[in-house]
DNA sequence: CTAACTGTAACTATATTTGTTACAGACGAT
DNA sequence: ATCGTCTGTAACAAATATAGTTACAGTTAG
């Protein structure tokens, strides 16, 4: 969701939006809207006004924000994460399983990041050109696997 | 947990493991260990035998299995995921940011196996065993960042 | 046959995220 | 100045996902 927020502004290029019209292009409600873009203005991603004439753009260029600095401005815990309840401590490989999944776990963040970091919000930008340029949005884009449930909503 | 299940058989050499032990060393409750024993067992990573004297163990080498295996086994989705709602159909970003995403996911999924394709439960135990052999339990190994909240429990 | 296991259904509890309503405060326009 | 239109934020309800629990049928060694 915020990389699709934060696409929008760069579609618009320097207009502010308002959350209300970001939260249609999301399909969602504008409050949801205004709590992810708290997040992103302390994070320098955004610049929000409020008032009459007011909204929110992009804080900088579209290529100097990549997809790490949203996903570490909204998200705050890695990937995975350990045992709800700690292990037992009586157990030999209870004690000490969770400094070796540290690790194991750190290892995965960063690779993670490095994806991330080589994405910006330009790169989503014309990724999409292509798509939208054609007509009846029915492309040659490979089909995802992903499957996107399709809910009763728009 | 999971990890921490095939890591315990792995530890065990070729004894089998009641769930009940399992679970005691994992801090939770039978049942969700036999659980995950099932879907552990469907991926032939682990065997188990009903009746008495049964329990669990595993189905072949700890170093041939990997932490992807364990990932495939028992997560049936990606690391990230899109909007719960799919976006307005009527806003060109809206439309097609999915298809655009999803790539990106993939991207990050495939960094992800890489680095768990490169673990394996033979790995862990190997990491785990400086730890244990520290006697008072509490070693030179860095502190990690990732803070495992301290439960009431144990 | 019995005691000790697993497999599984059905349910409750807990945690996290998302959506909603409501309202105070900021700000431009008039 | 004050009015209409925004944001920021609190407080709460709904939805979702995961974990934990109880109960019991089916399997197997002795």
């Amino acid at each position: 969701m915020a990389v699709h927020v934060l696409t929008l502004m760069a579609w618009a290029d320097d207009e502010p939006l308002k959350s209300e019209q970001v939260a249609e292009s999301v399909n969602t409600n504008p409050v949801v809207i205004r709590r992810m873009l708290c997040e992103l203005a302390e994070s320098q991603l955004v610049v929000s006004q409020s008032g009459s004439m007011g909204g929110s753009k992009l804080a900088r260029d579209p290529e100097r924000i990549t997809l790490l600095d949203i996903y570490q401005a909204v998200e705050n815990r890695g990937v995975f994460s350990l045992h709800r309840h700690p292990p037992s401590r009586k157990c030999p490989v209870g004690v000490n399983i969770g400094s070796v999944l540290n690790d194991v776990l750190d290892e995965v963040d960063t690779a993670v990041e490095r994806v991330l970091a080589n994405i910006t919000i330009k790169d989503v930008v014309s990724r999409l050109r292509p798509c939208v340029s054609d007509a009846n949005g029915n492309g040659k884009r490979k089909q995802v696997a992903r499957a996107q449930l399709v809910s009763v909503r728009n």
